[in-house]
This record gives structure tokens, C-alpha cells and sequence, in this order.
DNA sequence: ACACTCACGTTACACGTGTAACGGTTACTC
DNA sequence: GAGTAACCGTTACACGTGTAACGTGAGTGT
């Protein structure tokens, strides 16, 4: 970021330059443009200052709005790391919309993570009025790092809740226990659990998988619970499929439709097929998963409007001294087709 | 956003709380905890301050400081609205990582657009020093616009430019141009282009279809180009694969992977199958299409390295006033499979 | 004629930083 | 012992806003 040169630009029009262009104070053209106070100014004065002020092309700053006003509107949607499907994705987009409709500026913010709680300190840098985050990356010492900072809400978005924040719990255990339930109820006892190798999948894939396990314990059926990792590239999926048959599996958990899909496949080239003799259940229930012979099995996910959500940025905002609320956000439904 | 009730949280600290609690003046803090100016300070006082800005968990306030150095690092990725696939969100992913390593701050703005350059004007208010762009959603008034807010670098992502911007080109038009080229050599002489009636995708669709007539017409081979609209839903494919025999088309080209395998399994379903009578191509090379049988041709696209452009922006941000930069930003190449 | 209100603007300060310009010691040089 | 340089720290201002407090002149009621 070398960027020191003579340049010759003129700076950006202040609204005191647009004061004098209007021969006013720039008082008064903070009040026409920000429509305060009702009636404090003239009609007529009012259309000098809208004039000069289009006519320089001027914005406000905000840095120094949000200086002087004490707070920010930022939102912070923080830590998203993860590659992610079509349903959190449009979640998230809606999530933004409502939180702008509520005069928040939702702002997204990769993963510019170095160690610890550094890029947590360049968030409350920004002096946001909330922060959203997914679930790692946020540590008990960082949410207190946060509120100290003046951060008024901190909302983790995860499996777990973090001590000091709002939880909008999306369980993916709850994931894991509906494939289960469904394979359990299908007589499936040998039950193998595809885990992608990818690190940053494991906080979907690590609870999916206790979900499983939780569930098949519970039901003390005596099953097993096979984990059985894949690479996300038809050579490992052949693996796979060897080691079900080795294992006699007879269901398969795909961590995601795209995976189940990939086994699925992989199976059926090594002579095997489903639901015999082995069921398989994906997750998310894609439409690409219906195109499979026979149709993919998956636990479809839904989320809450992101209006909602925005409603509940509001009161925890209104409110930082309240104590952590705790909202599930995510239901599963499992839906059933050939493949189990 | 009635965020105003008395709560009693303290404000966060300053760099005068700091000084305050180091028995030092706030210009010696500022010197310390900025590394300015060499032997200025004591080693021993380096030290105090240290430990009080510690103590009391001072973070500095990332808008006064951007007040008074008239300069922000953020670097605006805005105007992905369109859901994108996994080879775009990873360049994304890379961008912003190769960003943050440069001093930027990355940032992404989503579709918090309301009608006109309004948009483009929240944008301008955070007084960014680059923002990115992706293809509709600038007009060259909102370049200037931002150009006028004090913003360095205006960059356009997409298929073209926009008249003053940089404009980092991925023209789809290519990846048309490319499955369209296969097709003819496979002696395809009526071509079905899928094309998904979501208007967000029309960013990509349109030039798309357009790389094929153009395509097409070069070849002077005098073969037809028949648009075909496709819903996402079965329903909608399974009217597409009737379109395809009404019309007798022998070539079709999914737009997308996923809109390809959805339409070759329609096409299926329908009796018929590909290559014969139909050659199917898609774009993305998706593992995904490798599990139909056929396999699913495809269009694999290339995007540069996130360092690389990380470093364009470094040029164009040091030099504001050079005129326009253009770069291809594209690859494409055909992988012929079973499918065409 | 005086007090009072009303309508319209302005003055003045604060927000939290960075940094140029300016002291005040101490130690060293001639 | 006076000049001076080196070292270490501070004072003072600017960045662009929002807004409380304060005029000011004209109209109005008695």
C-alpha cells in the first residue's frame, strides 16, 4: 500500500465548502441534509443548500460522521470461512437486506485471520454496533475484547454458543440426527459417515458427525458408526466405496448432498447401489441430487426469514446489558427418496 | 436501529486514557504504539505505555485515525449479487487474502442497492481507497462519483468495461465462444442454449449466448441458435427436453454445469440421451457433472492468482490518474467428455 | 414603549487521532 | 563556562461532522 504521490486531485467537497458555496453555516447545512429539526430552516434556504450541495457533488464523510456521532451503523458478518451451499448463502443475503432495511450497513468480512485474537481486534477496530460470527474464530476473550471496544451485540451463528455472546444456535448435530434416525428406522445397523479431508469443513462436518453418534446411542440399537473420510475427488470416493463394501455398510451418511452424490456414484461403479445394500442420506437436498437414479434421500435445513433476525439485532442492540439470549435458528426435515 | 437508552457500559478507551494512566502526553502513545519516528521515545517509556494500553485493552478507533490520515485502507468488493460457484467465491477468497497481506482492508459490500447510483453513493461515504465492482450496477456517472469522493482505483469486474474505470474483464462471451466452437467441430448444426430465467444470472447468461451467436456466425456454418429458458425446477426441464425434440435441436449448451445436468437428465428421461441426438456441453467443470453417465463436457474457466491483482491494485492506487487499465482476467478451454 | 414570542441562523465545542513544531535537560566540545 | 548537539517529551492544530446553546430581527399583545 505504497500510495504516497503528488497527486493532483482535488480533495473531496466538505459541507463547508458547501456552505459557503450556499452562503450559509455549515450548521445549517448539516440541518437541511440531514433533516433535523423541522422547521429551523427556510424553504427557500433549504433549496440554496440542496443546489450547492448537488451541484459539488457532495458526500458525507463517514468516519467522521460516526466520530463525532459516537456509534456506527456496521454490522459485522464475520469469520464466514467456510465454503458454503445455496441455503446459508441466501440466508446471508438476506440477512443483509433486512439488517440495511433497519439502517444498519451490513458489511461481510472474510477471513483476513492471523493468529489469535488479531483479526478480532481489527474488528473492534471498526467500532461496529454488531457483530455476527461463525462458529470458531470466536473465543470468550474476544467477545469481551468486542463489548469493551463498544460493540453493543455479539451474535455467534454456529453449532455451540460462546460465554458472553448471543447464540443463534444452527445445531448440526440436529443434522446428523435426523440422517441417523431415518437410516436407523430403515434397519440400517453398519452405518458409515462421509467426512470431507477439508479442515475448514469440520465445523459442519464434526457436530454432524456427534449427531449421529448421539442419535444411534440413544436409540441403543447397538449400530455402528463408521467415519469414513473423502477427498472430494473420484479416486477417493473409489476408496470409499471399497471400504463400505469391506466394512458391509449398509447406510451412508454424505455429510452434504454433494458428497453423498459423489459416494453414491462411487458406489454404484464398484457394483453396489442403493438403498440396497446400502441407504444413503445426503444433507441440504439440492436439486442436482434428484437427477440421481434413484433419487437422493437428504435432510433438507431451513432458516428463519432474515427480517427476523434483524428484529432481534434491534433489541439486543437496544439492550447490551441483557444477558445472552439463546435462539435455535435451524429445523430439519428429512426428506426420503430412493436412495434409502 | 432505536439504539438510544442510558446504558452504563463505559466507553471504550482512548490513547488519552492511555497517556493518562502511563503519566506520558498522547503524542508519546501514539508514537509508541505507531512505531513512528525511531529514537523519539525511551525504551523505558516505550514500556510503560505498552503495559497501560494493554492493561486497559486500548484499541485504536479505526475511523478517527482514518479522519486525520485522510486516507482509508478499505478496498470495497461490491455488487455481488449473483450466486456464485465455487471457482468465483475462491478468487473472491484469494482477492481478499492477497488484500489484507498488502495493508487493504477488504471488505464486501452486498446488494444494499436501492434504485440509481444510490448505492454508489454509500459506497462513497466510506471514503474507501479501491473498490471493486462486478459488472452491472456502475455507470460511468457513478465512477465519477466515486472518483470525486477521494476514491483511488475504481476497478469493474465482468464482461465489459465501464468508461473510466479499470476494467479487469471476464468475458463470458469467451466461454460461449468456446463451447460453441466444440459443438460445430462436432458437427452440430442446431444449438439449444439454456438459459436460466433467474434475472440475477442474466450478468452471465446474456453474454454467454451471445459468445455463441457470435460464434456461431464467425463459423459461417449457418447453424441455427435456439434460446431456451430454464426454470431450476424439474418441471421446467422436463419442458425443455420437449422443446429440444420439437425443434430437433442436436447440440445444447447448459449455460451451467448445473443447468446442464439438469437438462441432460431431462433430455433422458425424455429417451433421449447424448451425445446422440443430443451433444450436451456445460461450464464450470463441476466434480458434479463427472457423476452423470454420459460425463458431462464442460467449459473449465480460469481466473488469475489473487496476488496478482492485489499488486494491480498497489499500481493503480499509487497513480490515480493514469488512464483506464484493461487486463483479461479469463482463461477458458474446452474438456470434452462423454456427454458431446 | 416594553416584554415576549416566533422564525431563522450562527457560534462554539466535541468526537479520537497523527504529527509538525517546539521546549527542556543533559552531556559534550572548544 | 558558554555554545551546541543529542535525547526525550510535549503543546497545539487539523481532519469533517452533529448539535446544544446562543443571537437577531421582525411581529404581536398590552
Amino acid at each position: 500500500m505504497d500510495s504516497d504521490r503528488t497527486d493532483t486531485a482535488a480533495p473531496p467537497p466538505t459541507s463547508a465548502d458547501v456552505a459557503r458555496l450556499a452562503g450559509v453555516s455549515r450548521a445549517t447545512v448539516s440541518f437541511v441534509l440531514n433533516n433535523t429539526a423541522g422547521g429551523r430552516v427556510s424553504e427557500q434556504t433549504r433549496l440554496k443548500v440542496r443546489a450547492a450541495a448537488d451541484r459539488l457533488g457532495y458526500v458525507p464523510h463517514a468516519a467522521a460522521r460516526s466520530l463525532r456521532a459516537g456509534r456506527t451503523g456496521l454490522v459485522l458478518l464475520a469469520g464466514n470461512t467456510a465454503p458454503i451451499g445455496p441455503l446459508f448463502s441466501g440466508f446471508y443475503r438476506e440477512l443483509q437486506d433486512a439488517l440495511h432495511r433497519h439502517g444498519y450497513t451490513p458489511v461481510l468480512l472474510g477471513p483476513t485471520a492471523g493468529g489469535g485474537d488479531e483479526a478480532v481486534r481489527a474488528w473492534a477496530e471498526l467500532r461496529p454496533t454488531a457483530v455476527f460470527c461463525v462458529d470458531p474464530g470466536l473465543t470468550p476473550d474476544g467477545v469481551g475484547l468486542l463489548r469493551r471496544s463498544g460493540v453493543r451485540a455479539v451474535l455467534t451463528l454456529g453449532t455451540s454458543p460462546v460465554p458472553g455472546a448471543h447464540a443463534l444456535i444452527m445445531d448440526q448435530r440436529e443434522v446428523g440426527a435426523c440422517a441417523a434416525a431415518h437410516l436407523l428406522e430403515r434397519g440400517r445397523r453398519r452405518i458409515g459417515v462421509v467426512l470431507p479431508t477439508d479442515p475448514a469443513l469440520a465445523v459442519f462436518s464434526a457436530p454432524r458427525l456427534a449427531g449421529i453418534r448421539a442419535a444411534v446411542e440413544a436409540a441403543g440399537s447397538g449400530a455402528v458408526v463408521e467415519p469414513l473420510p473423502l477427498d472430494y475427488t473420484e479416486e477417493s470416493a473409489a476408496e470409499l466405496a471399497a471400504r463400505c463394501r469391506d466394512l458391509a455398510l449398509d447406510g451412508l451418511f454424505g455429510y452434504n448432498d454433494e458428497y453423498a452424490m459423489l459416494a453414491l456414484r462411487a458406489l454404484q461403479d464398484a457394483g453396489s447401489d442403493a438403498p440396497h445394500p446400502v441407504a444413503v442420506v445426503g444433507a441440504d437436498d439440492l436439486l442436482l441430487g434428484r437427477l440421481l437414479r434413484p433419487r437422493l434421500s437428504s435432510v433438507r435445513m431451513r432458516l428463519p426469514a432474515g427480517e427476523e433476525l434483524a428484529e432481534l439485532v434491534d433489541r439486543v442492540v437496544a439492550d447490551p446489558d441483557a444477558p445472552p439470549l439463546r435462539r435455535e435458528l435451524l429445523t430439519v426435515e428429512l426428506v426420503a427418496r430412493e436412495s434409502s
